[in-house]
DNA sequence: TATTGACATTAACGTTACGTAATAGTTTAA
DNA sequence: TTAAACTATTACGTAACGTTAATGTCAATA
C-alpha cells in the first residue's frame, strides 16, 4: 500500500504539514519521491509513524524519539525511564505551583475581605460622624471607636474555622444573590433569603447589628462606585437590587 | 535608589537580557533613560518587577501578567483562578502521561524478558537437539517439548506478584554481578552469590535446573553476541566473568 | 593620558513543533 | 476545457529569553 502525504496524514490523524516537517528534520522520510515530486510512503513508514506518534503521545521530544527509534530495545527502555524521571519532576514542580497558586488565591481573597473591612470601618465612622452632628459627641464617638476596635479585633482574631465559614457564607450569599437578581423581584423569597445571608455576613464584621446600619450599608453599595463594581461582578444591577431587597427585609 | 540593568538584574535574580526583554514588550519600562542611553530603574520598577516575578513563578505567561498587574484586585483574582484551572488540567494530563509511560516501561521490560525467554527456549531446543544426536530421540524430544511447553506456561501465567519478584531479582542479580565484575575474581564470595542469584533467575524460566544447563547457558552468553551485548551493558566483560564464575559454582 | 576591563546599547539568530499563508505546478473529475 | 483538489517549496509567527556580534561608555590604572 502506498500513500501520499494527505492520505497518510488522514490515516494517522496528523496534518500533512507534520509529515513534511518530519521529513525535513529527517525523522520520517518517504520511501521514494515520485516523478512529479510527490512524497510516497510505504508500509514501513506507516509503522514507523505509528511508533513516532506513540512516543509523541508520551511527551517525548522529537529528536529523542529519533534516537529511541534507531536505538535497540534496551536504549529505548532507558530513554523512556529518563523521560519518566523528567515527568515525575515536572509533576512535583506542578504540585508546588498549584499549592502556591491556591495559597495566593486564598490570600488575595483574604485581602479583598480586608479591603472591604476597611471600607466598612470607613462607613461606620461616617455613620458615627453623622450621628455626632445630629446628637452630641463624646458618648457616640466613644461608642463608635469601640465598635471599630472590636470589629478590628473580631476580624483579625478570626480562627481558621471561622474564616472558612466566612468563605462558605460569602459563596452562598453570592450565589443566592445572583439567582435572586435573575428572578428580578426584591420581595421574592430568594431575595429575602439573600438579605438574611447578608445580615449574617455583616455580623462577621459587625459586633452589633441594626436595621438602620443594614439599610445604610446597602445604600452605600449603590452610591460608592468601588462597592458597586464589586457587586456588579456578581450580577448586573445587583447593588440596587440588594438595597431594595434589604429595604423590604428591614420593614 | 536608582538601578542600572545589571544592578536591578542582580537584585532580582534575573538576567539583564530579561529586563531588556520586559522593556521591549512593554511589561516593565525604566523610569527614565540617562543621557548616555542607559536604562535607569527606580523603586516603583523594583516593586513591579517583584510582582512580575511572583506571577512568573506561578507559571503565568507574561502577557497575562501584564493584564493582571494593570487590572484591579478582583480581576487579578479571577485571572489567577483561571490560571489555577489550567494548572489542574495540566496536572491531570501529566498524571495520564506518567501512567502511560510507566505502563509502557513495564511492557518493554516484559518484552525484553519475553525476548530472552525465546532465546532460552531456543537454547533449550538446541540442548535437546544435541542430546538427541547423542542419545536416542523420541523420549528426549518429548521431554524437551514438554519442558518448553511448561516454560511457556510458566512465564505466561506468571502472577503480578511473581512478575514483581522476577523484576526485583533481576535488579539484584544485575547489581551483584556488576559489583562482582568490578572486583574481578570469579571465585569471590560476591561472584558466587551472583551465580546463586542467576540460578534462581533461571528457575523463573526453567522448570528443571541442571548444572550442565547452567554452564551451557552462560557459555551461550559468551558465544551469542545478542546475549553478550545484553550482559556487556551491565559491566564490561560480564558474560565471560559469569561463565567462569558459574563454572566454579557448578564444580 | 592612554589604555584596559567592566559595563552599556541595539540587532539578529536560535530554540520547539508545527500552523498558516503565499506562490506555483499537477492531477482528476465534470 | 476548466475548475477543484491535490502537490511542492519558502518563509513568517509562536514564548521567553540565551547567545553572539558589533559598538559605545565609564572608572580605574600604568
Amino acid at each position: 500500500m502506498e500513500y501520499t502525504v494527505s492520505k497518510l496524514a488522514e490515516l494517522a490523524g496528523v496534518s500533512p504539514r507534520t509529515l513534511r516537517y518530519y521529513d525535513e528534520i529527517g525523522l520520517l522520510s518517504p520511501t521514494r519521491i515520485s516523478s512529479n515530486g510527490y512524497r510516497i510512503y510505504g508500509q514501513k513508514e506507516v509503522d514507523r509513524l505509528q511508533q513516532i506518534l506513540f512516543y509523541r503521545e508520551l511527551g517525548v521530544p522529537l529528536d529523542e524519539i529519533g534516537r529511541v527509534l534507531t536505538a535497540k530495545n534496551f536504549d529505548g527502555l532507558s530513554a523512556l525511564q529518563n523521560h519518566l524521571a523528567g515527568l515525575l519532576e515536572r509533576r512535583e514542580q506542578l504540585e508546588l505551583l498549584i499549592a502556591n497558586v491556591e495559597k495566593t488565591i486564598k490570600a488575595m481573597k483574604g485581602e479583598i475581605i480586608m479591603t472591604d473591612k476597611e471600607k466598612f470601618e470607613g462607613f461606620l465612622k461616617k455613620m458615627v460622624d453623622d450621628n455626632e452632628r445630629q446628637y452630641g459627641e463624646e458618648i457616640r464617638k466613644k461608642y463608635g471607636e469601640e465598635t471599630v476596635k472590636r470589629s478590628n479585633a473580631k476580624v483579625l482574631n478570626m480562627s481558621k474555622e471561622q474564616y472558612a465559614a466566612l468563605e462558605k457564607l460569602t459563596k452562598e450569599l453570592n450565589e443566592t444573590l445572583k439567582k435572586a437578581v435573575d428572578k428580578g423581584d426584591p420581595g421574592s423569597e430568594l431575595a429575602q433569603k439573600a438579605c438574611e445571608l447578608h445580615k449574617k455576613w455583616l455580623c462577621f464584621y459587625w459586633d452589633k447589628y441594626s436595621k438602620e446600619a443594614h439599610i445604610g450599608v446597602t445604600q452605600m453599595y449603590v452610591d460608592d462606585p468601588r462597592f458597586s463594581e464589586y457587586y456588579e461582578r456578581i450580577a448586573p444591577g445587583c447593588a440596587v437590587f440588594l438595597r431594595d431587597a434589604v429595604a423590604i427585609y428591614c420593614q
